[in-house]
DNA sequence: TTTGATACATCATAATTCTATGTATATTTG
DNA sequence: CAAATATACATAGAATTATGATGTATCAAA
């Protein structure tokens, strides 16, 4: 896992644990792996998560009580699938609210024509 | 200049750079004050730029040579303003690019069903 | 006259992701 | 069968960036 995303590592920042917390409402359950996989695929390889960045992710937010573990055996390897927890169904929604602001307003600043309107 | 944003602050790392070179480039010349006080009014007071960001931001840019200053005394006081190079010109537009790519991407993973559509 | 707004600056701190590195199993391909 | 690649987890140190705190100074208004 050592390929670079597309975007500026930067603007990434924020948006890792709502990622997370969105796919794990939406799949129930998933291990490390598989989130990468998956949010490589829905951007077209655009957004490659580092594994040096999920896994200290996935460990905060189980600290935080937002995520529960439990261990599977696949063969040899355990394998770690991550649940929301209650308090994390709050906080994605929380969270997934926030960013739909944020983008909102990033959207009024960037992409609109601010030099014309009088402002009121 | 003391408020506080209304978004974790997380999420508006690596926008503030994009932020700034759109105003410039909208308004031709600006100062630092303006900037916060044009982005707190176009976010309607939900983004508060910190003064503590803005100008080593903006220095920054300075010794990248995206941007040149012209220094204007008013009364007593100096007032930097602030306009884009050529460089920074080319800058701006790859970083808006940059940005818009991100947001549509961030779009489809936040913001859409991903578990229906089983990805062609 | 004193409060708040204007206007700049910088340092130490906090927060977050990345790079690099390590371990180990499983699968595919030559 | 051997080697390469994919799967799967983990962590420590480095880098980036915005913030808080602090400092200086002018100006307008109450």
């Amino acid at each position: 896992m050592y390929i670079c995303s597309m975007y500026s590592k930067e603007l990434l920042k924020g948006t890792l644990g709502v990622i997370i917390l969105k796919l794990l409402e939406e799949n129930g359950k998933m291990y490390g792996y598989e989130i990468c996989q998956k949010v490589k695929d829905i951007s077209d390889g655009k957004i490659l998560i580092k594994d040096g960045s999920l896994y200290p992710t996935l460990h905060k937010l189980l600290k935080d009580g937002i995520l529960t573990t439990e261990e599977v055996n696949i063969g040899k390897r355990v394998r770690k699938y991550y649940t929301l927890t209650p308090k994390g169904k709050s906080e994605k929604k929380m969270v997934v609210q926030e960013l739909e602001d944020f983008m909102e307003t990033l959207n009024k600043i960037v992409f609109t024509d601010n030099k014309t309107s009088p402002a009121l």
